[in-house]
DNA sequence: TAGTGGTCTAGACCACGAA
DNA sequence: TCGTGGTCTAGACCACTAG
């Protein structure tokens, strides 16, 4: 596997992407370029490409070609104030597009994990958040707006926490983190706009309000390369 | 790509392995028996395998087959008292192997996290572990063993957080924590006997003593489909 | 319309694991 | 020794994107 024909290919471009010879966002040269200058098939270029999609060094654009990965924003669901704020200051640029926002009946699942009656209406949201014109990734939030009274007239593709903090005067405190290493579900990659089977992170949060009711449920399909979570923990 | 042949037969072994009709540890027919069975090249049935792989569903060990995973552990860093522990809890058999302990003169980055002069020695621990006879994760661990005199000399494939507690009467309680979805590394791969590239979850775990000095810095890396990670965090 | 990646065929040889 | 997955060849057609 060391000696094989696209590990090779794969070390080329992976030190050149690591010693920044190619940056960030640079398109590589189509598999059937690549196969011809090393003399190889498709598939064992597609073999090397793969590998390195895993490693997050490279991501296609459906049928447009291979990129270089920029590098990774910092998550921090602790300090959690906003998306916007944390990749502004490390220095990329956020997006957020609100896909849909409805008042739904709470199934059986979300209401046992809400505390609430099966069939409560709850707010939905669905929004695909963008680090520098690059989705990465899709949100699925379920709101108790019994406690956020008038939130659904408020524009909801703004930043949920410093909404809650300006016009609620609630912030995020306590919460439960839960994250899975997976590949993505079909509807997160189709969202995103990449192929199922996808590499993804799957973070799933519940924000309690100060007496420990469930605020938000929020779940959030990343793609793998995107990010990186990092969590101080302190008594 | 959703009606494409692979997403059938990844459909077709996706469901049976959720209603459990293929149960954890079931060795699957062989890629060209499967392939005979749907009438498709083995490389179409390989990447409906892969893709079931990369959703954690199926693994593979080295050119023996094929088979369904068994679910995953579930982490908590912060409730971190011992692996042996929480596996155990939950129903699994865990296994610790020391692969290499020794003591080491600390590197740069190293001796600028830990705070230490650069070639400060250090106690080096490499370990595998296993989760029901299953390698599921490697651990890199540097420890500052000023604080842990004579820890050298413990039996080091045992729980540490144990050791520390019954020993050195410490616990941990302060720490940072990094977590990064990609490929497995070679050399983790390696020790994991599983193939380069494929999916992990990288963890940096950073333990403090009670006066905000390292005590230990930990780098894990696991299959991905061996584990789901928790957290709660409470004001 | 030309070029890209996405999917697929029908083979082949190799290295490793199990018996 | 035989069966397994790992790697690879040399093509093909399709769906989608960009210009």
């Amino acid at each position: 596997m060391l000696n094989s024909q696209y590990h090779h290919l794969q070390r080329y471009f992976g030190d050149l992407i690591q010693q920044k010879v190619l940056e960030a966002g640079t398109k590589l040269p189509s598999e059937r370029e690549i196969g011809e200058q090393f003399k190889l098939t498709r598939i064992t270029v597609r073999q090397a490409l793969q590998n390195l999609e895993a490693e997050g060094l490279i991501y296609r654009q459906n049928r447009r070609g291979w990129f270089v990965t920029p590098p990774p924003v910092i998550y921090d669901p602790a300090n959690y104030l906003s998306f916007n704020l944390y990749v502004t200051e490390q220095g990329f640029i956020p997006h957020t597009e609100k896909l849909l926002q409805q008042i739904e009946p709470a199934n059986e699942e979300l209401a046992q994990l809400m505390g609430i009656e099966t069939n409560t209406p709850v707010l939905f949201l669905h929004r695909r958040r963008y680090i520098d014109q690059r989705p990465v990734l899709i949100e699925k939030i379920y709101i108790n707006f019994k406690f956020l009274p008038g939130i659904e007239k408020e524009e909801l593709s703004q930043s949920l926490g410093q909404l809650l903090k300006q016009k609620y005067q609630l912030e995020y405190r306590d919460m439960d983190l839960s994250f899975k290493s997976t590949s993505l579900p079909a509807h997160a990659a189709n969202d995103l706009g990449i192929s199922t089977g996808h590499a993804g992170l799957h973070i799933e949060r519940i924000n309690y309000t100060s007496d420990k009711k469930v605020l938000e449920v929020d779940y959030e399909f990343w793609r793998h390369d995107a990010m990186s979570i990092r969590i101080a923990l302190r008594d």
